[in-house]
DNA sequence: CGCCGCCATGTTGGCGCTAACATCAACCGC
DNA sequence: GCGGTTGATGTTAGCGCCAACATGGCGGCG
């Protein structure tokens, strides 16, 4: 490994070099088009101050050797990393998983590329190593997507970096982008009022997320607007297990005819303890869940759900985060009360809601 | 040398203020603890020839400083980017999302990062132009999670770097990870059998992808080698849509007494076809899927699935990319065989499945 | 006791690129 | 035609870090 005559500067310069694999550089590329690296390096960046043949040289010159630019050497020059830094939770939950791809996506359209970061745990702590990570890892720029626990006072990052956060709340200090919840929930709801129930009763997400927390303010909304009595809520941890547990005790309530469950997950869960407890979907009880996954269409019956524009959500927030790297350079310190994106979200009624029994 | 000539300030007369809070530097760190250079950096990468009260020092002066080593710098003096490419195609497949939530995780437990690109075509000009991005990106192997679309003549990736494909088969030249489909399959036709059921009907995933070839082909070798007949069969495209709409063809055909399924979704959409047609599951048609999704325990009937260890897929792909790195440093061009790593799919019985009608 | 080798640490050079300035030719209007 | 432009290109000096060598103190051993 010493040897190797790494050095390729001191002798052979123009005779066949070792032709060790080290890559092209800019200035094998120069040597080639007969330039300057200086000119090349125009080239690669596309300014516009450059002779059109001069460019066309240099890059047939790119071409034939196969050069491309080393982002590190460009980065320690220019110190712009060309990278967002994505910090993400557990890609097993369906709208995090479509999240990230947009994002990616996104991003791809774009001529950064995406650092990923995963974070175990909802703790502050870990959410914190996770921003670390990313500070270390030389980015540009940071989306935070993690609606579940982004506690105020939690979310105090140590970064001078832009950063937007995917969830959609007034609370916190960042730039966010998120699914308008209370406009889907209110949909949901009304959806049942209008088929004839006289109330809704409602599965919520975990007490600990923001989402889960706001979709429940939402129901409680809507329900008193409507002048309707708020049956007691119950709470689950997202999954079509915890769905089912409280579906059985849910099933028992003869009072219930009808469920708007924060999740569709949950709401399969809660489809199959209302079919073991002998009551039919919808004809006994209507069921509404929220996010429509894909596989929801196929539920039995088919799930009436509240539909999430993962991709926009996505596509925004890349926007968002672009916007401010430009506009916020490393200056300003200013966090400008945080701009807030609303993505509309959409009901789909399908055949789990019906009107109540006569 | 050592002195502060280097001030930008001097250099540039009347530029702009120094108002720029620069990150500190390993300059920095030195000045504050009093030794060179290259001791900080022997500190950083936590080289042992330090004099123990030396790193103390060092230490605590970066901490003061709040240092953070600069990857570009490093990248460049080392030629090394500490950075997995990681190409991924459709995250809302369940499995994909799967996987490299794995891989970020294990990739996490080194001191590398993980660089997404996302494909959304199954072409391999997309493959190849993700791979493009990787490569200019300054990544020091990449993994491949793709397992659709991966013919042998069309993976010819230009690449000097290491590469992990997922996607066990023995058929291409890359090292490879992925679940040995062809036993997870054996075991869910077989306990079909078992139950009494004369044969199995396959309801496949799409033609041109490899897995779902090998599930086929896997699921056909099984009937023959115990003397069953095979009937046709029919392909979907991994949805739950095309494993209702081919459910309902299959809900006519009175001899169908078991269906292995080619994963969960299709599976989800085909219960729903036999249900509408009156032929409830188990008790009439029998059904297996594969990936043991989350929500396949709620399904009705509860789905008797064979689960993928996409944790441990993610895992050993890390391992065995790691691995290349560190044996082929850049020198060998030797492809060596590739490694082939298979991970042991679990057969998981539920409500799906029971013996045949007497 | 003098030579050797070992260890902690310092010095030098340069990774590949770009910003800022320097240069040089062509061209302008009066 | 001459100062002043403009546009294309070259030159210089690092960006922050690490590999390779250089140095200098110290103990061991014949």
């Amino acid at each position: 490994m010493a040897q190797d005559g790494k050095r390729r500067a001191g002798a052979t310069p123009g005779a066949s070099a070792a032709a060790r694999a080290r890559p092209p550089s800019m200035a094998d590329v120069a040597a080639l088009a007969g330039v300057s690296g200086q000119t090349v390096s125009r080239v690669a960046n596309n300014r516009s101050n450059v002779d059109e043949a001069t460019r066309e040289r240099v890059l047939s010159a790119m071409k034939m050797l196969g050069y491309r630019p080393n982002t590190a050497a460009r980065a320690l020059a220019t110190g712009r990393f060309r990278m967002i830094g994505v910090v993400t939770f557990d890609l097993r939950a369906h709208g995090n998983a479509r999240v990230l791809e947009s994002v990616v996506s996104a991003v791809q359209d774009t001529d950064y590329s995406v650092s990923v970061v995963a974070v175990r745990s909802h703790s502050e702590q870990a959410v914190r190593e996770a921003f670390d990570r990313l500070s270390t890892q030389a980015v540009d720029g940071i989306i935070v997507n993690e609606p579940q626990m982004l506690d105020t006072a939690a979310l105090r990052l140590r970064s001078d970096l832009p950063i937007v956060v995917v969830d959609r709340d007034d609370r916190h200090r960042y730039p966010a982008v998120g699914s308008d919840d209370a406009e889907g929930v209110r949909a949901a709801v009304t959806h049942l009022l209008d088929l004839g129930h006289h109330t809704v009763a409602h599965l919520a997400g975990p007490q600990d997320s923001y989402p889960a927390r706001r979709r429940a303010e939402a129901w409680h909304r809507t329900l008193k607007d409507a002048g309707r009595l708020t049956p007691p809520v119950d709470y689950g941890d997202w999954s079509a297990e915890s769905g089912y547990l409280i579906g059985r005790q849910i099933a028992e309530r003869p009072d219930v005819t009808a469920v708007f469950a924060a999740n569709d997950q949950m709401a399969l869960g809660l489809l199959r303890a209302l079919h073991e407890a002998g009551r039919p979907v919808p004809d006994d009880v209507s069921v509404v869940g929220f996010d429509n996954l894909a596989e929801s269409a196929y539920f039995l019956p088919p799930l009436t759900t509240v539909n999430q524009d993962f991709e926009e959500i996505g596509r925004q927030s890349v926007a968002l985060l672009l916007d401010q790297m430009e506009s916020a350079p490393a200056e300003g310190t200013a966090p400008r009360g945080a701009a807030a994106v609303s993505v509309a979200p959409r009901l789909v009624v399908r055949g789990s809601t019906a009107p109540p029994r006569a």
